[in-house]
DNA sequence: ATAGATGGCATTTTT
DNA sequence: TGCCATCTAT
């Protein structure tokens, strides 16, 4: 089929180069704003153009968003240059229909594949059927088709919240850590189970290397990790991490499996390939053709791979390694895949020369030194700022009127403020919810965890897993009277299939029984997810009501919304994991407001504006990433992510003080290493005064003047801004030990911190030195202090 | 055994 | 801030 499409016109040659080669081991390097999705882009429809069935492609990205778009720009682009012999597709055929051989069929016994994708489908044109979305959906897609050793029937994926439950639920049934205040929370604990299987490294290595103190409870924490496996195995339940290592058991243990997607999937492309994990990098290779010794590095594939095998990514753009993404994978490809083609993409496409010089300077000072240099032809563009409110509250202020003001020549869409964690940007949106500015936040809280969901979802989950025992414990629980005991009693009645057990322990409870025997019906009726949602609504609606007497419509509308939701689907365990893996209301909010997001998940999207929240030390570089140079590193890489993100418009923000909750006042903040370090011709500094606006500070005239501290009234108006720096005496040492633009700034770098005794407190770790003769110490099951040096004996 | 209330807490980043 | 864990009254 041909289109009208130019390819060696509409590409730069590496660009060009990386879409036209479409057979063998390719890496594609792409830097910051590259072209890297146009060139994804242009690969998927070249490959449909020279005859390469639709379903046979597999695109894996980061998020299914990523791949959702890319698959539509291709369409879209298939579209507009007119494919006319294919318009007779518009009604697109189902997946797995007619020209596809689907071998799950043959292989999987009982499970007959359903037409319908689980991840995002190209649904018009030539794209129709390609596979695309994240390695996890990937992953449950072929599980669900063959039936994993050992494992019960109905695999249902479990959400963050299912996780923790299931985490409490074993810490009640091993009394783990009882009574003992210094066990760890769920949450730490889950952190460390999962950080051990992505770094695939023993819990006492783990807890060795980043949170020592914790290292008494090394045994308790590997008793509870074999007592969840053993609950999530029982109750076919998999989490993030499950899905990934049984994919992988499946491949090496089932060869109709590894043949099935090896026939299936003959065209692979991984993007952000920087980001994954080592067992990623084996399933990867175990689809494209690498044999299980070559994938596992104990062998080395020594002929020319055949396989087609494309991966993308950005070496000085790893990110994650905090969950076991190993940028070793994208940097050893090219000798693991012998034959391989490396492609450059350099030319930025995406920011003004000036955004890219500060991106550069972060990058340069990299001990891993990654050489890179971003250029563009797009011009000088403006100068970036660093602005240096008073305060965080300021901070929160001033870039709330910026952004006003900005959104006078750029659409709010285009301005995003981003920062290291979700927390770091509660002030800013306090401050313009007060001033009525719309704004979506990246990564807050997902629709699906709202309580209502949850329940309506127990129901569904239940209808397709019956052992689910979050969900059991979840439907049960509605009902008063019914707390853990019973539950789990009358749980197990009922997988023993006690009928009349069952309803003896149920009598008490007779809305329970009237529950358990609609699942039970649901079941046997094996309906769509849409039917299965409607009736789940109504016969939920009641508790509805009962329960959010105050918002129940507003509630219900929602749920409703829901079902819309599961008409997309024609089987209920992919509707199911779909919501686990990720939330699918997230894409459809409204596209007008500004953006706030966590750097993490900025990542891949690019903005007009970008603002950049609490460059100082402890919050960014985070101060969990003190203890170790190359978790160090990692923050460096995401200011540099954090950076390119701009096309025009980037600026930093240094508050000079955080609130303290502990001490419910302001303690003083040490800029940012990242900035501190940058030539002061990068940039321009702004300031705040009480007078309205932004002044931007002379650089190099007026000589320092401290400016009397005058505090304001609470309530008081937002500061306005005046053109010398007012900053509090007290904080002066940010004048003389942390000027900006030094180029040598005494920056705490991890290896410069010491450990030190304190006659109280004991061992602590010395996070910052505060001259003259203060030193900020972190103390074990003491939090933070500043201690005069001469209370503390350095080790 | 359950439910509700209270008080103490620490708080990266994501599939 | 919201999320725990523990306590207390039923």
């Amino acid at each position: 089929m041909q289109t009208g499409i130019d390819y060696q016109n509409e590409l730069n040659p590496a660009q060009y180069e990386a879409a036209t080669t479409l057979e063998g081991p390719v890496l594609v390097i792409a830097g910051a704003g590259s072209g890297k999705t146009r060139t994804i882009v242009y690969r998927l429809v070249r490959l449909v153009e020279s005859g390469v069935p639709a379903s046979s492609i597999l695109l894996l990205t980061f998020t299914r968003k990523a791949a959702q778009e890319m698959i539509d720009r291709a369409r879209a682009l298939l579209c507009q240059r007119g494919m006319p012999a294919l318009s007779e597709y518009q009604e697109t055929p189902p997946l797995h229909a007619g020209t596809t051989t689907d071998y799950a069929g043959d292989y999987a016994a009982g499970y007959q594949p359903q037409p319908r994708t689980h991840a995002v489908s190209g649904a018009a044109h030539g794209l129709a059927g390609v596979q695309g979305g994240t390695f996890h959906a990937y992953a449950y897609s072929v599980l669900r088709l063959f039936q994993p050793s050992g494992m019960a029937r109905n695999l249902t994926v479990m959400d963050g919240h299912d996780i923790i439950a299931a985490l409490q639920h074993c810490r009640e049934e091993t009394k783990a850590g009882k009574g003992d205040k210094s066990f760890p929370k769920n949450q730490t604990i889950n952190g460390i189970l999962s950080k051990t299987r992505n770094k695939e490294m023993t819990v006492e290595e783990v807890l060795r290397r980043e949170s020592f103190h914790l290292l008494p409870h090394t045994d308790a924490i590997e008793m509870l990790g074999r007592t969840y496996a053993e609950f999530k195995r029982t109750k076919g339940l998999l989490d993030y991490d499950d899905l990934l290592f049984e994919f992988e058991r499946l491949l090496l243990e089932n060869e109709d499996a590894l043949a099935y997607c090896r026939r299936k999937h003959q065209y692979i492309m991984l993007d952000e390939y920087q980001d994954t994990n080592p067992v990623q990098a084996r399933i990867a290779g175990l689809v494209a053709g690498l044999s299980p010794a070559a994938v596992t590095g104990k062998e080395k594939q020594t002929e020319t791979f055949t396989g087609n095998l494309m991966v993308v990514g950005d070496d000085a753009q790893s990110i994650y390694a905090f969950r076991g993404a190993d940028v070793k994978n994208i940097l050893r490809f090219p000798d693991q895949y012998p034959g391989t083609k490396v492609i450059r993409l350099e030319e930025n496409y995406r920011s003004t020369q000036g955004v890219l010089d500060v991106s550069n300077a972060i990058l340069e000072k990299a001990t891993e030194g990654y050489k890179k240099h971003l250029f563009t032809s797009l011009g000088a563009g403006q100068t970036p700022r660093v602005v240096r409110p008073l305060s965080d509250r300021a901070q929160a202020q001033l870039v709330a009127s910026r952004i006003i003001e900005l959104s006078r020549s750029i659409p709010p869409s285009q301005i995003a403020v981003l920062f290291r964690a979700g927390f770091h940007s509660y002030a800013l949106e306090l401050e313009l919810n007060k001033l009525g500015v719309r704004f979506k936040k990246y990564g807050g809280i997902r629709y699906t965890e709202a309580a209502h969901v949850k329940d309506m979802m127990s129901y569904i989950r239940l209808v397709q897993n019956p052992m689910d025992y979050t969900a059991f414990t979840r439907m049960a629980e509605l009902h008063k009277g019914v707390g853990t005991r019973t539950c789990l009693k009358i749980y197990q009645l009922v997988l023993a299939g006690d009928k009349a057990g069952v309803e003896k322990a149920v009598a008490r409870f007779p809305g329970l029984l009237a529950d358990l025997n609609f699942i039970d019906e649901h079941r046997r009726l094996n309906s769509t997810p849409k039917i299965l949602c409607s009736a789940v609504i109504e016969h939920y609606q009641p508790k509805l009501e009962e329960l959010y007497p105050d918002d129940f419509p507003r509630r219900l509308q929602g749920l409703e919304q829901f079902a819309q939701l599961a008409s997309a689907y024609d089987a209920l365990d992919l509707f199911i994991s779909d919501l686990a893996l990720e939330d699918p209301l997230q894409e459809e909010k409204e596209e007008e407001g500004v953006v706030l997001s966590t750097i993490h998940s900025a990542k891949g999207l690019e903005w007009e504006a970008v603002i950049i929240l609490d460059l100082v030390e402890e919050r960014f570089p985070s101060r969990h990433s003190l203890t170790r140079p190359e978790d160090f590193e990692e923050e460096r890489r995401l200011m540099y992510v954090a950076c390119t993100r701009a096309k025009k418009t980037l600026e930093m923000y240094i508050p000079a003080t955080l609130y303290d909750k502990g001490s419910g006042g302001s303690i003083p903040a040490v800029p940012s290493p990242f900035v501190r370090e940058l030539k002061p011709s990068l940039y321009s500094e702004w300031q705040e005064s009480y007078t309205g606006g932004l002044v931007q500070k002379k650089a190099h005239t007026a000589p320092h003047v401290p400016k009397p501290f005058l505090p304001r009234p609470a309530g008081a108006a937002a500061p306005t801004l005046r053109p010398t720096k007012p900053v509090a005496p007290e904080h002066n040492m940010q004048e003389e030990g942390f000027a900006l633009g030094s180029g040598s700034s005494t920056t705490t770098r991890p290896e410069q911190c010491g450990y030190c005794h304190h006659k109280v407190f004991g061992r602590g770790k010395i996070i910052q030195h505060l001259p003259p003769d203060k030193y900020r110490v972190n103390f074990p099951g003491f939090g933070l202090k500043v201690i005069m040096a001469a209370y503390i004996t350095l080790e």
